[in-house]
DNA sequence: TTGTATGCGTTATCAG
DNA sequence: CTGATAACGCATACAA
C-alpha cells in the first residue's frame, strides 16, 4: 500500500502537503492540490488511520455494546447510532455482548486498545464496577437503554414504567383481571421497572398481585418459554400475560403454542418492543415499542456533544414509548 | 492511559521485555514475567492496537460486510463469523452495506484504512469492478453469499438453485399447479439462481411458466409489498407463492393481509431462509433455511486459511439448505 | 503557501 | 534470557 512519502514524492510535494489535502488543513494552493490529488489517484493511496491516531489521538471512531444483536430491537439502536455516527464523520465498531459480563469486559478492552473516542454502552450487567475501567481510562461514555446505579455518565432510556403500567392498563381496559407477568433479569432497570409498572397499575385498579403470577428469568427465548411453561401450572390461568421484551414475548408463544393454547383466543399476550417482521404476521402482538432508531441516535448525540465539552453536567433523557395496539388483546 | 514504557519502569525492565510478556513471544524468566504483570496491573495497561500494527502490520482484525443487518440472517452470519474469528485471536468489524453500492465502497476504504488483515464480503453488487480495489489493494477476500463473475476468490454460498427446486417441489407435491414468483434483484446471484430453481422445477413438472407471474424487485420489504400487490391484480390468482428471500415473504404477507387473503388458506406461500422469530408465529412459512451461523463460520476459516497461505487456488464451498416445512403450504 | 524536524507507542532486528 | 536502537505512517510545532 502507498504511504503519505510516495504520494508526496510523485506530486512533487512535502507529505505534509499531502495531509493538508486530505484533511483540509492549512491552505494549499490550488494547483498543487490538484497535483496531490492526481497522485492519490494513481497510488490508490488510502491513508492509514492506525498511523494517524496513532500520532494525532483522534480515530474518529466510537464503540456500540449492544446485548442481543439477533434482537430487531438492538439492531434499529445500532442503525441509529450509525447514521448518526457518520453523519458527523465517525464510524462505529458494534459489539455483541450477548448479555455476558465477560463479553462486556473483554470488548471494552478492545474498545480501550482501539483508542475510541467514547462509547455507547447497553450494560450487560447492573454492576458497576462493570464500568470502573473506563471511568479510570477517562473515555466519555453513555449508557443506554438501562440505569446503572451510580454511575455518573450520560443516559437514554426508553420509558418502561410509563409504558409497562399503559400495557398492564390496555389489558385491565380489556376486562382482564387475572394478568401474569414475564419478567426480565432481576437488577437490570428496564426489566425492575417494568415489573414495578406491572404492579402499580393492577394496585391502582384495586387488583392484588398474586406473586405465583410474577416471574422472572433474563431476556432469552428459553427463558420466555420455560417461565411461560411454569405460568401454564398454575390454577386458574391468567387470561393475559405481560412479557417484559419481544424474545420473552416469542419464547411464551411457543410454550402457549405446546400446551395448544391460542393467541389472543385463549391467552392475551403484550410486550415491551416491537417485533418488526412478526408485526406482519398473526397474531399481531399489542407492544409498547420503543423508539429504537431515536435510542441510538440520541445516544450519539450526547456522546459527540461531551465530546465537544467534557465539563457539561451528565444528561438523562427519557423516550416515550408508543402503544402499538393490534389484535391479540 | 499508560503506555509500555511506563510499565517497563515501573517493572524496572526495558519495553521489549514487556511486549514479549504481553505476546508471549520470547523467552522472559518467571521472575521477570511475575514484576510486569504486576506493573500492568497497577497502571491499568492496555496495548495500543494503533501503534502495534502500525508497526508489525498484523492487526488481528477482519471486515465483514453484509447487505442488511436487521435481517436475522445476516446476524446470524455475522456471529457464525465472529464465533471463528475470536476463536483465532481476530476481532471484526461489522459494517452493513443496506445494499448500496455506495456504502460498500466506503466501507471497503474504512476497511483498507483500518488496515484490516482480511475481510468477508456479501457483494451488494454483481459489478465486479467495486472489489477491485481489494485486488489492487491485494487484500484476501472471501466471498458470502453471492457469486461475482470473474472474481478470483474464496466464495462461500447456500444452495439457492438446489433450495429453490425443493420448496417449488414442495408446492407441487401438495397440488399447486399455478405458483408464482418474487424474485430478488436482478445479477444477484442468489436471485438468479432462485428464480433459476423455480422455472426448472416447474417446467420438469411439465408446467410452463407463466411470465406474468415472475417478479423480480430487491430484498427489500417495500419490494415484496409492491410486488405482491401487482401479482394480485393477475387473473386467475396464483394459488402458491415463492419468495425469493424472507423479507421478500413478509412484504408479501402485508400485501396478502391488505387484500384480505390468509396464508395458507387463500394463498400458500414458501420463502427462502428462516424468520427466526416468526416461526413460532402464525402462519408458519415453509421455508429453506440457509446455515447461516456456518456460512459465517466458513467465511473465516477460509478467510484465515487463506491468511497462512496465500497461494493456494480458491474454493468455492456450498452448503446445503434445509427444508423446514411449516403447515403453511 | 510550503517545508523540516520530531515523536506518537509499539515491535523487528540485532547484539549481548 | 534481556536490552538498545530504529522504524512503522502520519500530523504537530515551528520555521521560512
Amino acid at each position: 500500500m502507498a504511504t503519505i512519502r510516495e504520494v508526496a514524492r510523485k506530486a512533487g510535494v512535502a507529505a505534509i502537503t499531502v495531509s493538508r489535502v486530505i484533511n483540509r488543513t492549512g491552505y494549499v494552493s490550488e494547483e498543487t492540490r490538484q497535483r496531490v490529488e492526481e497522485a492519490i489517484a494513481e497510488l490508490d493511496y488510502v491513508p492509514n488511520v492506525l498511523a494517524r491516531g496513532l500520532r494525532s489521538s483522534r480515530t474518529h471512531t466510537l464503540g456500540l455494546l449492544v446485548t442481543d444483536i439477533t434482537n430487531g430491537f438492538w439492531t434499529t439502536v445500532a442503525r441509529g447510532a450509525e447514521d448518526a455516527a457518520v453523519g458527523s464523520g465517525y464510524s462505529v465498531f458494534l459489539c455483541n455482548t450477548d448479555e455476558s459480563a465477560t463479553k462486556q469486559e473483554q470488548y471494552l478492552r478492545a474498545l480501550l486498545s482501539h483508542r475510541v473516542e467514547g462509547a455507547i454502552i447497553a450494560p450487560a450487567s447492573s454492576d458497576r464496577t462493570a464500568l470502573a475501567a473506563l471511568e479510570r481510562a477517562r473515555l466519555p461514555f453513555v449508557i443506554v437503554d438501562r440505569r446503572v446505579p451510580g454511575v455518573n455518565a450520560d443516559l437514554v432510556l426508553g420509558d418502561s414504567l410509563g409504558g409497562a403500567r399503559e400495557l398492564v392498563g390496555h389489558l385491565l381496559a380489556r376486562g382482564h383481571r387475572r394478568i401474569a407477568h414475564l419478567g426480565g433479569p432481576v437488577g437490570v432497570s428496564t426489566a425492575d421497572d417494568r415489573e414495578r409498572g406491572y404492579r402499580e397499575a393492577l394496585t391502582a385498579a384495586g387488583i392484588e398481585v398474586d406473586p405465583s403470577l410474577v416471574r422472572r428469568g433474563d431476556y432469552k427465548l428459553e427463558s420466555g418459554c420455560r417461565l411461560m411453561r411454569e405460568l401454564l401450572q398454575c390454577s386458574p390461568l391468567p387470561t393475559a400475560v405481560f412479557a417484559a421484551n419481544n424474545v420473552l414475548a416469542v419464547g411464551a408463544l411457543a410454550a402457549l403454542r405446546e400446551r395448544g393454547l391460542r393467541v389472543p383466543e385463549d391467552v392475551a399476550l403484550v410486550c415491551f418492543d416491537d417485533l418488526p417482521q412478526a408485526s406482519l404476521i398473526d397474531p399481531f402482538l399489542t407492544v409498547a415499542a420503543q423508539p429504537a432508531y431515536e435510542l441510538g441516535a440520541t445516544a450519539v448525540r450526547l456522546l459527540l456533544s461531551r465530546l465537544a465539552d467534557p465539563h457539561r453536567p451528565p444528561e438523562m433523557v427519557v423516550l416515550p414509548v408508543q402503544l402499538l395496539i393490534r389484535r391479540s388483546s
